[in-house]
RNA sequence: GGGCGUGUAGCCAAGCGGUCUAAGGCGUGGGCCUGCAAAGCCUAUAUUCGCGGGUUCGAAUCCCGCCGCGCCCUCCA
Protein backbone atom coordinates (compact mmCIF):
# COMPACT_ATOMS: atom_id res chain seq x y z
CA UNK A 1 0.00 0.00 0.00
CA UNK A 2 1.44 3.17 -1.17
CA UNK A 3 2.18 6.23 1.29
CA UNK A 4 2.39 9.88 0.55
CA UNK A 5 3.05 13.23 2.34
CA UNK A 6 -0.27 14.75 2.39
CA UNK A 7 -0.12 19.03 2.42
CA UNK A 8 -3.77 18.80 3.75
CA UNK A 9 -2.80 16.47 6.91
CA UNK A 10 0.96 17.74 7.26
CA UNK A 11 1.40 13.96 7.63
CA UNK A 12 2.12 10.37 5.29
CA UNK A 13 -0.63 8.20 4.86
CA UNK A 14 -2.14 5.49 3.35
CA UNK A 15 -3.53 6.11 -0.09
CA UNK A 16 -7.17 6.17 0.54
CA UNK A 17 -9.80 6.22 -2.43
CA UNK A 18 -13.36 6.96 -2.78
CA UNK A 19 -14.16 3.62 -4.76
CA UNK A 20 -11.87 0.64 -3.75
CA UNK A 21 -8.68 -0.21 -6.17
CA UNK A 22 -9.82 3.09 -8.12
CA UNK A 23 -7.56 6.32 -7.73
CA UNK A 24 -9.49 9.61 -9.41
CA UNK A 25 -6.59 11.90 -9.90
CA UNK A 26 -6.42 15.67 -10.70
CA UNK A 27 -3.47 17.65 -11.80
CA UNK A 28 -2.63 20.96 -12.32
CA UNK A 29 -1.54 21.14 -16.01
CA UNK A 30 -0.03 24.49 -17.95
CA UNK A 31 -1.62 27.36 -18.75
CA UNK A 32 -0.96 27.52 -22.44
CA UNK A 33 0.57 30.94 -23.25
CA UNK A 34 4.29 30.26 -23.05
CA UNK A 35 5.78 26.62 -23.69
CA UNK A 36 6.24 25.22 -20.43
CA UNK A 37 9.51 25.15 -18.91
CA UNK A 38 11.39 21.81 -17.36
CA UNK A 39 9.87 23.44 -14.13
CA UNK A 40 6.40 22.75 -15.28
CA UNK A 41 7.71 19.48 -16.27
CA UNK A 42 9.15 18.64 -13.07
CA UNK A 43 5.58 19.02 -11.89
CA UNK A 44 3.85 17.25 -14.47
CA UNK A 45 6.16 13.98 -14.56
CA UNK A 46 5.49 13.91 -10.90
CA UNK A 47 1.98 13.20 -12.09
CA UNK A 48 3.25 10.73 -14.19
CA UNK A 49 5.39 8.91 -11.64
CA UNK A 50 2.16 8.56 -9.59
CA UNK A 51 0.18 7.15 -12.18
CA UNK A 52 2.68 4.45 -13.20
CA UNK A 53 3.52 3.40 -9.75
CA UNK A 54 -0.27 3.17 -9.26
CA UNK A 55 -0.86 0.98 -12.37
CA UNK A 56 1.87 -0.92 -11.55
CA UNK A 57 0.44 -1.57 -8.18
CA UNK A 58 -3.04 -2.77 -9.89
CA UNK A 59 -5.30 0.30 -9.16
CA UNK A 60 -7.28 1.65 -12.28
CA UNK A 61 -6.01 4.93 -12.44
CA UNK A 62 -8.41 7.52 -13.82
CA UNK A 63 -6.12 11.07 -14.23
CA UNK A 64 -7.22 14.42 -15.36
CA UNK A 65 -4.82 17.36 -16.23
CA UNK A 66 -6.55 20.55 -17.30
CA UNK A 67 -5.20 22.99 -20.09
CA UNK A 68 -5.70 26.28 -18.73
CA UNK A 69 -6.06 28.66 -21.98
CA UNK A 70 -8.43 31.03 -20.15
CA UNK A 71 -5.73 33.88 -19.19
CA UNK A 72 -6.27 34.55 -15.58
CA UNK A 73 -6.74 38.46 -15.34
CA UNK A 74 -4.28 40.64 -13.65
CA UNK A 75 -4.88 43.40 -11.26
CA UNK A 76 -2.43 45.42 -12.01
CA UNK A 77 -2.41 45.36 -15.51
CA UNK A 78 -5.93 44.89 -16.56
CA UNK A 79 -5.05 42.46 -19.55
CA UNK A 80 -4.16 38.97 -19.06
CA UNK A 81 -1.38 36.70 -19.86
CA UNK A 82 -3.07 34.89 -22.87
CA UNK A 83 -4.01 38.30 -24.55
CA UNK A 84 -0.40 39.46 -23.63
CA UNK A 85 1.24 37.26 -24.91
CA UNK A 86 -1.05 37.55 -27.89
CA UNK A 87 -0.20 41.24 -28.31
CA UNK A 88 2.96 40.42 -28.62
CA UNK A 89 2.77 38.12 -31.29
CA UNK A 90 0.28 39.66 -33.25
CA UNK A 91 -2.46 36.63 -32.64
CA UNK A 92 -5.78 36.25 -30.97
CA UNK A 93 -5.29 34.36 -27.56
CA UNK A 94 -6.72 31.08 -29.07
CA UNK A 95 -3.91 31.19 -31.55
CA UNK A 96 -1.38 31.25 -28.82
CA UNK A 97 -3.47 28.75 -26.93
CA UNK A 98 -3.54 25.79 -29.79
CA UNK A 99 -0.05 26.22 -30.76
CA UNK A 100 1.24 26.44 -26.99
CA UNK A 101 -1.15 22.99 -26.51
CA UNK A 102 0.46 21.56 -29.50
CA UNK A 103 3.77 22.16 -27.83
CA UNK A 104 2.64 20.71 -24.59
CA UNK A 105 1.58 17.66 -25.99
CA UNK A 106 4.69 17.08 -28.04
CA UNK A 107 6.96 17.64 -25.29
CA UNK A 108 4.17 15.06 -23.02
CA UNK A 109 5.34 12.29 -25.56
CA UNK A 110 9.05 13.32 -25.54
CA UNK A 111 9.07 13.18 -22.19
CA UNK A 112 7.45 9.55 -21.95
CA UNK A 113 4.71 11.34 -19.93
CA UNK A 114 1.14 8.89 -20.27
CA UNK A 115 -1.29 10.73 -21.53
CA UNK A 116 -3.60 11.69 -19.20
CA UNK A 117 -7.28 10.64 -19.77
CA UNK A 118 -8.74 13.93 -19.56
CA UNK A 119 -7.06 16.39 -20.92
CA UNK A 120 -9.63 19.23 -20.68
CA UNK A 121 -9.30 22.67 -21.76
CA UNK A 122 -10.90 24.82 -18.98
CA UNK A 123 -12.90 27.01 -22.01
CA UNK A 124 -14.76 23.78 -22.83
CA UNK A 125 -16.03 24.10 -19.31
CA UNK A 126 -18.02 27.75 -19.35
CA UNK A 127 -21.28 26.23 -18.76
CA UNK A 128 -19.86 24.15 -15.60
CA UNK A 129 -18.18 26.85 -14.13
CA UNK A 130 -21.22 29.31 -14.48
CA UNK A 131 -23.56 26.71 -12.77
CA UNK A 132 -20.74 26.09 -10.00
CA UNK A 133 -21.37 30.03 -9.39
CA UNK A 134 -25.10 30.02 -9.21
CA UNK A 135 -24.80 27.30 -6.72
CA UNK A 136 -22.23 29.36 -4.56
CA UNK A 137 -24.35 32.60 -5.29
CA UNK A 138 -27.46 30.40 -4.21
CA UNK A 139 -26.01 28.60 -0.69
CA UNK A 140 -24.81 32.07 0.10
CA UNK A 141 -20.91 31.35 -0.08
CA UNK A 142 -20.53 33.79 -3.43
CA UNK A 143 -22.06 37.40 -3.65
CA UNK A 144 -22.41 39.82 -6.81
CA UNK A 145 -21.01 43.37 -6.92
CA UNK A 146 -21.11 45.39 -10.20
CA UNK A 147 -21.36 42.53 -11.81
CA UNK A 148 -18.29 40.86 -10.25
CA UNK A 149 -18.81 37.62 -8.27
CA UNK A 150 -16.84 36.99 -5.28
CA UNK A 151 -16.63 34.17 -2.80
CA UNK A 152 -17.12 35.01 0.59
CA UNK A 153 -13.91 33.39 3.03
CA UNK A 154 -16.41 34.11 5.98
CA UNK A 155 -19.14 32.06 5.05
CA UNK A 156 -16.31 29.03 4.82
CA UNK A 157 -14.97 28.62 8.28
CA UNK A 158 -12.40 26.20 6.82
CA UNK A 159 -10.64 28.09 5.12
CA UNK A 160 -7.03 28.33 5.40
CA UNK A 161 -6.98 24.04 6.29
CA UNK A 162 -4.30 23.47 3.33
CA UNK A 163 -1.64 26.39 3.26
CA UNK A 164 -2.25 27.46 7.20
CA UNK A 165 -2.85 30.71 6.40
CA UNK A 166 -5.26 32.69 8.50
CA UNK A 167 -7.38 35.03 7.51
CA UNK A 168 -6.44 37.65 9.81
CA UNK A 169 -2.67 37.19 8.83
CA UNK A 170 -3.49 37.51 4.98
CA UNK A 171 -4.83 40.48 5.33
CA UNK A 172 -2.08 41.83 7.78
CA UNK A 173 0.55 40.70 5.42
CA UNK A 174 -1.06 41.78 2.39
CA UNK A 175 1.09 43.85 -0.05
CA UNK A 176 -1.43 44.58 -2.81
CA UNK A 177 -3.99 46.66 -2.89
CA UNK A 178 -7.31 45.08 -2.20
CA UNK A 179 -10.15 45.38 -4.49
CA UNK A 180 -12.37 47.47 -2.45
CA UNK A 181 -16.02 46.03 -3.82
CA UNK A 182 -15.28 42.77 -1.77
CA UNK A 183 -16.87 42.86 1.70
CA UNK A 184 -14.06 41.19 3.25
CA UNK A 185 -10.46 41.62 2.08
CA UNK A 186 -9.44 38.21 1.61
CA UNK A 187 -12.48 37.25 -0.77
CA UNK A 188 -11.45 35.78 -4.21
CA UNK A 189 -12.83 36.28 -7.45
CA UNK A 190 -14.80 33.73 -9.53
CA UNK A 191 -16.61 35.33 -12.11
CA UNK A 192 -15.63 38.65 -13.84
CA UNK A 193 -17.19 41.06 -15.91
CA UNK A 194 -14.96 43.42 -18.10
CA UNK A 195 -15.83 44.19 -21.85
CA UNK A 196 -12.20 45.29 -22.90
CA UNK A 197 -11.52 41.37 -21.93
CA UNK A 198 -10.33 39.47 -24.83
CA UNK A 199 -11.58 36.38 -24.05
CA UNK A 200 -15.34 36.58 -22.39
CA UNK A 201 -18.60 34.76 -22.50
CA UNK A 202 -22.19 35.82 -22.21
CA UNK A 203 -23.97 33.44 -19.96
CA UNK A 204 -26.21 33.77 -17.21
CA UNK A 205 -24.15 35.77 -15.26
CA UNK A 206 -24.13 38.46 -17.54
CA UNK A 207 -21.91 39.64 -20.42
CA UNK A 208 -18.59 39.89 -21.09
CA UNK A 209 -17.77 37.62 -18.22
CA UNK A 210 -14.92 35.25 -18.11
CA UNK A 211 -14.32 32.82 -14.91
CA UNK A 212 -11.94 33.38 -11.95
CA UNK A 213 -8.39 31.84 -11.89
CA UNK A 214 -9.51 28.78 -9.45
CA UNK A 215 -12.89 28.16 -10.48
CA UNK A 216 -12.11 25.96 -14.00
CA UNK A 217 -9.80 23.48 -11.97
CA UNK A 218 -13.09 22.73 -9.58
CA UNK A 219 -15.46 22.98 -12.38
CA UNK A 220 -13.42 20.38 -14.59
CA UNK A 221 -12.27 18.36 -11.33
CA UNK A 222 -15.92 17.95 -10.39
CA UNK A 223 -17.38 17.32 -13.56
CA UNK A 224 -15.53 14.65 -14.35
CA UNK A 225 -14.18 13.10 -11.40
CA UNK A 226 -16.87 13.25 -8.57
CA UNK A 227 -17.48 15.50 -6.09
CA UNK A 228 -14.33 13.69 -4.18
CA UNK A 229 -11.03 13.16 -5.16
CA UNK A 230 -8.73 10.67 -4.35
CA UNK A 231 -5.67 12.97 -5.29
CA UNK A 232 -4.87 16.41 -6.73
CA UNK A 233 -1.06 17.39 -7.12
CA UNK A 234 0.72 20.56 -8.26
CA UNK A 235 3.58 22.80 -7.67
CA UNK A 236 4.32 23.78 -4.11
CA UNK A 237 3.24 27.51 -4.89
CA UNK A 238 -0.19 26.40 -6.11
CA UNK A 239 -1.10 26.01 -2.41
CA UNK A 240 -2.37 29.03 -1.70
CA UNK A 241 -4.01 30.59 -2.82
CA UNK A 242 -4.96 28.39 -5.92
CA UNK A 243 -5.32 24.82 -3.86
CA UNK A 244 -7.00 26.59 -0.87
CA UNK A 245 -9.56 28.18 -3.01
CA UNK A 246 -10.67 25.12 -5.19
CA UNK A 247 -11.26 23.58 -1.36
CA UNK A 248 -13.58 26.39 -0.53
CA UNK A 249 -15.56 26.75 -3.47
CA UNK A 250 -15.85 22.74 -4.06
CA UNK A 251 -16.74 22.39 -0.24
CA UNK A 252 -18.92 25.29 -0.03
CA UNK A 253 -21.13 23.98 -3.60
CA UNK A 254 -20.74 19.97 -2.74
CA UNK A 255 -21.04 19.97 1.26
CA UNK A 256 -18.74 17.15 0.62
CA UNK A 257 -14.44 16.71 1.02
CA UNK A 258 -12.76 17.74 -1.72
CA UNK A 259 -10.03 15.61 -2.06
CA UNK A 260 -8.10 13.56 0.20
CA UNK A 261 -4.90 13.73 -0.87
CA UNK A 262 -2.82 16.51 -1.85
CA UNK A 263 0.64 16.36 -3.21
CA UNK A 264 2.68 19.43 -3.71
CA UNK A 265 6.13 19.30 -5.56
CA UNK A 266 9.24 21.32 -4.66
CA UNK A 267 10.27 24.07 -7.55
CA UNK A 268 13.30 22.72 -9.89
CA UNK A 269 16.03 25.80 -9.52
CA UNK A 270 18.42 26.49 -11.91
CA UNK A 271 22.36 26.56 -11.05
CA UNK A 272 21.29 26.79 -7.15
CA UNK A 273 19.46 29.72 -7.64
CA UNK A 274 15.19 30.44 -8.98
CA UNK A 275 14.18 29.93 -12.71
CA UNK A 276 12.82 33.03 -13.95
CA UNK A 277 11.96 34.03 -17.31
CA UNK A 278 13.94 37.56 -16.38
CA UNK A 279 16.59 35.57 -15.40
CA UNK A 280 17.23 33.33 -18.77
CA UNK A 281 17.30 29.85 -17.72
CA UNK A 282 13.56 29.47 -18.10
CA UNK A 283 14.71 26.56 -20.22
CA UNK A 284 12.25 24.23 -22.18
CA UNK A 285 12.75 20.51 -23.29
CA UNK A 286 13.55 22.08 -26.60
CA UNK A 287 16.00 24.50 -25.29
CA UNK A 288 17.68 21.54 -23.76
CA UNK A 289 17.32 18.61 -26.54
CA UNK A 290 19.18 21.56 -28.37
CA UNK A 291 22.27 21.63 -26.10
CA UNK A 292 22.82 18.16 -27.86
CA UNK A 293 20.39 15.94 -24.76
CA UNK A 294 17.66 13.61 -25.02
CA UNK A 295 14.42 14.17 -23.66
CA UNK A 296 14.97 10.35 -21.84
CA UNK A 297 17.52 12.35 -19.80
CA UNK A 298 16.13 14.96 -19.34
CA UNK A 299 12.99 12.97 -18.09
CA UNK A 300 15.44 11.22 -15.66
CA UNK A 301 17.48 14.53 -14.55
CA UNK A 302 13.68 15.97 -13.52
CA UNK A 303 12.80 12.64 -11.94
CA UNK A 304 15.85 11.47 -9.79
CA UNK A 305 15.55 13.59 -6.98
CA UNK A 306 12.75 13.25 -4.34
CA UNK A 307 9.66 15.61 -5.46
CA UNK A 308 9.18 16.84 -1.76
CA UNK A 309 12.85 18.19 -1.98
CA UNK A 310 14.13 21.37 -4.05
CA UNK A 311 16.03 19.90 -6.97
CA UNK A 312 18.71 21.90 -8.56
CA UNK A 313 19.14 21.66 -12.48
CA UNK A 314 22.69 22.06 -14.23
CA UNK A 315 24.01 21.24 -17.21
CA UNK A 316 26.59 19.56 -15.18
CA UNK A 317 23.74 17.46 -13.95
CA UNK A 318 22.38 16.31 -17.58
CA UNK A 319 26.27 15.25 -18.27
CA UNK A 320 25.52 13.18 -14.86
CA UNK A 321 22.21 11.80 -15.93
CA UNK A 322 23.63 10.70 -19.04
CA UNK A 323 26.50 8.78 -17.43
CA UNK A 324 23.57 7.10 -14.86
CA UNK A 325 21.43 6.16 -17.98
CA UNK A 326 24.91 4.84 -20.17
CA UNK A 327 25.42 2.46 -17.07
CA UNK A 328 21.66 1.27 -16.94
CA UNK A 329 22.04 0.60 -20.82
CA UNK A 330 25.31 -1.79 -20.83
CA UNK A 331 23.93 -3.40 -17.65
CA UNK A 332 20.77 -3.99 -19.70
CA UNK A 333 22.62 -4.99 -22.90
CA UNK A 334 24.99 -7.54 -20.72
CA UNK A 335 21.52 -8.97 -19.76
CA UNK A 336 19.91 -9.18 -22.82
CA UNK A 337 22.90 -11.33 -24.12
CA UNK A 338 23.34 -13.17 -21.05
CA UNK A 339 19.05 -13.89 -21.44
CA UNK A 340 19.73 -15.79 -24.90
CA UNK A 341 21.60 -18.22 -23.19
CA UNK A 342 20.30 -21.57 -21.75
CA UNK A 343 23.06 -21.60 -19.10
CA UNK A 344 22.69 -22.70 -15.54
CA UNK A 345 22.20 -19.90 -12.75
CA UNK A 346 19.75 -18.43 -10.63
CA UNK A 347 18.17 -14.83 -10.22
CA UNK A 348 17.88 -12.84 -7.04
CA UNK A 349 15.59 -10.54 -8.28
CA UNK A 350 13.03 -10.48 -5.63
CA UNK A 351 14.62 -9.10 -2.69
CA UNK A 352 15.73 -6.30 -4.68
CA UNK A 353 12.74 -6.00 -6.39
CA UNK A 354 10.54 -5.76 -2.97
CA UNK A 355 13.07 -2.86 -2.01
CA UNK A 356 12.45 -1.24 -5.00
CA UNK A 357 9.11 -1.07 -5.03
CA UNK A 358 9.15 -0.43 -1.07
CA UNK A 359 11.17 2.94 -1.85
CA UNK A 360 8.61 4.33 -4.22
CA UNK A 361 5.54 2.99 -2.36
CA UNK A 362 7.17 5.45 0.80
CA UNK A 363 6.35 8.61 -1.01
CA UNK A 364 7.50 8.27 -4.17
CA UNK A 365 11.01 8.08 -2.65
CA UNK A 366 12.85 7.67 -5.86
CA UNK A 367 16.19 8.67 -5.10
CA UNK A 368 16.10 5.60 -2.83
CA UNK A 369 14.42 3.78 -5.41
CA UNK A 370 17.46 4.20 -7.76
CA UNK A 371 19.95 3.42 -4.96
CA UNK A 372 18.24 -0.17 -4.96
CA UNK A 373 18.81 -0.44 -8.48
CA UNK A 374 21.92 -0.03 -8.22
CA UNK A 375 23.15 -2.10 -6.00
CA UNK A 376 21.23 -4.75 -8.01
CA UNK A 377 23.12 -4.05 -10.58
CA UNK A 378 26.39 -4.78 -8.75
CA UNK A 379 25.04 -7.54 -6.99
CA UNK A 380 23.92 -9.07 -10.25
CA UNK A 381 27.48 -8.62 -12.19
CA UNK A 382 28.85 -9.90 -9.22
CA UNK A 383 26.60 -13.84 -8.79
CA UNK A 384 26.19 -16.29 -12.14
CA UNK A 385 22.53 -15.58 -13.35
CA UNK A 386 22.81 -17.78 -15.79
CA UNK A 387 20.17 -17.87 -18.77
CA UNK A 388 17.21 -17.86 -16.52
CA UNK A 389 18.44 -15.51 -13.80
CA UNK A 390 19.24 -13.14 -16.63
CA UNK A 391 15.59 -13.32 -18.01
CA UNK A 392 14.09 -12.79 -14.34
CA UNK A 393 16.11 -9.88 -14.17
CA UNK A 394 15.61 -8.41 -17.49
CA UNK A 395 11.75 -9.17 -16.76
CA UNK A 396 12.39 -6.98 -13.69
CA UNK A 397 14.05 -4.27 -15.58
CA UNK A 398 11.15 -3.72 -17.62
CA UNK A 399 9.16 -3.62 -14.95
CA UNK A 400 11.45 -0.63 -13.69
CA UNK A 401 11.10 0.72 -16.50
CA UNK A 402 7.38 0.65 -16.53
CA UNK A 403 7.48 2.82 -13.47
CA UNK A 404 10.10 5.37 -14.00
CA UNK A 405 10.14 4.93 -17.61
CA UNK A 406 13.57 5.65 -18.36
CA UNK A 407 14.62 2.62 -20.71
CA UNK A 408 16.84 2.68 -22.97
CA UNK A 409 15.90 4.11 -26.36
CA UNK A 410 14.18 1.59 -28.67
CA UNK A 411 16.85 1.41 -31.71
CA UNK A 412 16.34 0.19 -35.17
CA UNK A 413 18.62 -2.05 -36.69
CA UNK A 414 20.92 -0.68 -38.78
CA UNK A 415 22.92 -3.10 -41.49
CA UNK A 416 25.79 -0.58 -42.34
CA UNK A 417 26.82 -0.81 -38.79
CA UNK A 418 26.96 -3.83 -38.47
CA UNK A 419 28.62 -4.60 -41.33
CA UNK A 420 31.53 -2.22 -40.37
CA UNK A 421 31.64 -4.08 -36.98
CA UNK A 422 32.16 -7.25 -38.35
CA UNK A 423 34.73 -6.32 -41.12
CA UNK A 424 36.54 -4.49 -37.75
CA UNK A 425 36.22 -8.34 -36.17
CA UNK A 426 37.78 -9.83 -39.26
CA UNK A 427 40.97 -7.32 -39.41
CA UNK A 428 41.06 -7.91 -35.65
CA UNK A 429 41.27 -11.54 -36.35
CA UNK A 430 44.35 -11.85 -38.40
CA UNK A 431 45.86 -9.56 -36.11
CA UNK A 432 45.13 -5.94 -38.69
CA UNK A 433 45.13 -3.88 -35.59
CA UNK A 434 45.61 -0.26 -38.25
CA UNK A 435 42.48 -1.36 -40.10
CA UNK A 436 40.87 -2.28 -36.67
CA UNK A 437 40.84 1.03 -35.26
CA UNK A 438 40.53 2.81 -38.88
CA UNK A 439 37.04 1.16 -38.47
CA UNK A 440 36.51 2.27 -35.47
CA UNK A 441 37.53 5.56 -36.00
CA UNK A 442 34.79 5.83 -38.60
CA UNK A 443 32.29 4.38 -36.53
CA UNK A 444 32.92 6.88 -33.63
CA UNK A 445 32.58 9.77 -36.06
CA UNK A 446 28.82 8.42 -36.19
CA UNK A 447 28.42 8.56 -32.65
CA UNK A 448 28.94 4.26 -32.66
CA UNK A 449 30.98 3.16 -29.91
CA UNK A 450 31.99 -0.24 -30.23
CA UNK A 451 33.57 -2.67 -27.27
CA UNK A 452 35.23 -5.59 -27.69
CA UNK A 453 33.80 -8.14 -25.31
CA UNK A 454 34.60 -11.91 -24.30
CA UNK A 455 30.98 -12.62 -25.94
CA UNK A 456 32.57 -10.53 -29.16
CA UNK A 457 32.50 -7.16 -30.46
CA UNK A 458 29.24 -4.90 -29.18
CA UNK A 459 28.28 -1.49 -30.77
CA UNK A 460 26.19 1.11 -29.50
CA UNK A 461 25.10 4.83 -30.49
CA UNK A 462 26.10 7.47 -28.40
CA UNK A 463 22.82 8.24 -26.26
CA UNK A 464 23.37 11.91 -26.78
CA UNK A 465 24.03 12.27 -30.26
CA UNK A 466 26.64 14.96 -29.98
CA UNK A 467 28.75 16.61 -27.62
CA UNK A 468 26.97 19.51 -25.66
CA UNK A 469 29.88 21.39 -25.14
C1' G B 1 8.02 43.26 6.48
C1' G B 2 5.20 38.44 7.91
C1' G B 3 4.67 32.98 7.22
C1' C B 4 6.69 28.18 5.57
C1' G B 5 10.93 25.54 4.02
C1' U B 6 16.05 24.48 2.91
C1' G B 7 21.81 24.61 3.15
C1' U B 8 25.59 17.48 3.16
C1' A B 9 32.19 16.05 -1.02
C1' G B 10 34.33 19.18 -7.68
C1' C B 11 28.89 18.24 -9.22
C1' C B 12 23.83 15.76 -8.45
C1' A B 13 21.70 13.60 -4.20
C1' A B 14 20.19 10.24 0.39
C1' G B 15 20.30 10.23 5.69
C1' C B 16 16.75 13.90 9.90
C1' G B 17 18.85 11.75 17.92
C1' G B 18 23.04 6.33 18.56
C1' U B 19 23.59 0.89 13.29
C1' C B 20 27.30 7.78 10.35
C1' U B 21 34.51 5.58 11.01
C1' A B 22 27.78 10.10 6.28
C1' A B 23 24.01 5.84 0.95
C1' G B 24 23.93 5.94 -4.34
C1' G B 25 25.28 8.31 -9.02
C1' C B 26 28.53 11.57 -12.05
C1' G B 27 33.49 13.26 -12.35
C1' U B 28 38.67 12.53 -10.98
C1' G B 29 43.44 9.57 -9.41
C1' G B 30 45.62 4.51 -8.87
C1' G B 31 45.24 -0.90 -9.87
C1' C B 32 43.34 -5.52 -12.41
C1' C B 33 41.70 -6.86 -17.23
C1' U B 34 42.75 -5.54 -22.78
C1' G B 35 46.77 -5.82 -28.97
C1' C B 36 45.35 -0.67 -27.50
C1' A B 37 40.82 0.80 -25.68
C1' A B 38 35.93 0.60 -23.77
C1' A B 39 32.96 -1.71 -20.31
C1' G B 40 33.36 -4.23 -15.74
C1' C B 41 35.72 -5.10 -11.10
C1' C B 42 38.93 -3.32 -6.91
C1' U B 43 40.65 1.12 -4.61
C1' A B 44 41.23 6.41 -3.28
C1' U B 45 38.54 10.80 -3.23
C1' A B 46 33.46 14.85 3.19
C1' U B 47 37.83 13.20 10.26
C1' U B 48 32.76 15.91 8.39
C1' C B 49 27.33 17.67 7.36
C1' G B 50 26.34 26.86 5.88
C1' C B 51 28.44 29.72 10.47
C1' G B 52 28.24 30.55 15.95
C1' G B 53 26.22 29.05 20.48
C1' G B 54 23.11 25.52 23.42
C1' U B 55 20.34 20.78 24.95
C1' U B 56 21.96 15.57 25.48
C1' C B 57 25.77 10.10 27.89
C1' G B 58 25.48 10.92 22.45
C1' A B 59 23.57 15.71 16.95
C1' A B 60 24.33 16.18 10.06
C1' U B 61 19.87 14.96 12.73
C1' C B 62 16.67 18.78 18.49
C1' C B 63 16.72 24.29 20.30
C1' C B 64 18.42 29.62 19.68
C1' G B 65 20.92 33.35 16.72
C1' C B 66 23.21 34.78 12.14
C1' C B 67 24.14 34.16 6.85
C1' G B 68 22.75 32.17 1.92
C1' C B 69 18.96 30.16 -1.05
C1' G B 70 13.72 28.68 -2.33
C1' C B 71 8.24 29.07 -1.93
C1' C B 72 3.93 31.85 -0.30
C1' C B 73 1.52 36.63 1.19
C1' U B 74 0.68 39.10 -6.30
C1' C B 75 0.29 35.72 -12.13
C1' C B 76 3.47 31.40 -11.88
C1' A B 77 4.64 23.98 -11.58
Amino acid sequence: MPRFWNTLSKETQPLETTEPGVVRMYHCGPTVYQRPTIGNWRSFLLADLLRRLLEWGGWDVVQVMNITDVGHFRENEGGDKMAHEADALGESPWEVAERVTTWFLEDMDRLRMKRPHHLPRATDYIPSMVELVERLLKSGHAYEVEEQVYFSVSAFKEYGVLSGNKVEDLIAGARVEVDERKRHPADFALWKTDPHHVMKWETTLGKDGFPGWHLECSAMALSLLGETLDIHTGGEDLVFPHHECEIAQSEAATGKLYCRHWLHNRFLMVDGGKMGKSLGNAYTPEDVIRKGYTSRELRFALLRGHYRQPLNFTWEGMEDARGFLSRLDRFQEEIVRLAETEDKGRGIVFPIRTAFIEALENDLDVPAALTVLMDGIRTWRATSLGGEGAREVLSFLGEVDDVLGIGPELQEEDREIDRLVSKRERARKRGDWTEADRIREILKSQGIEVEDTPHGPQWRSDSGGGSPR
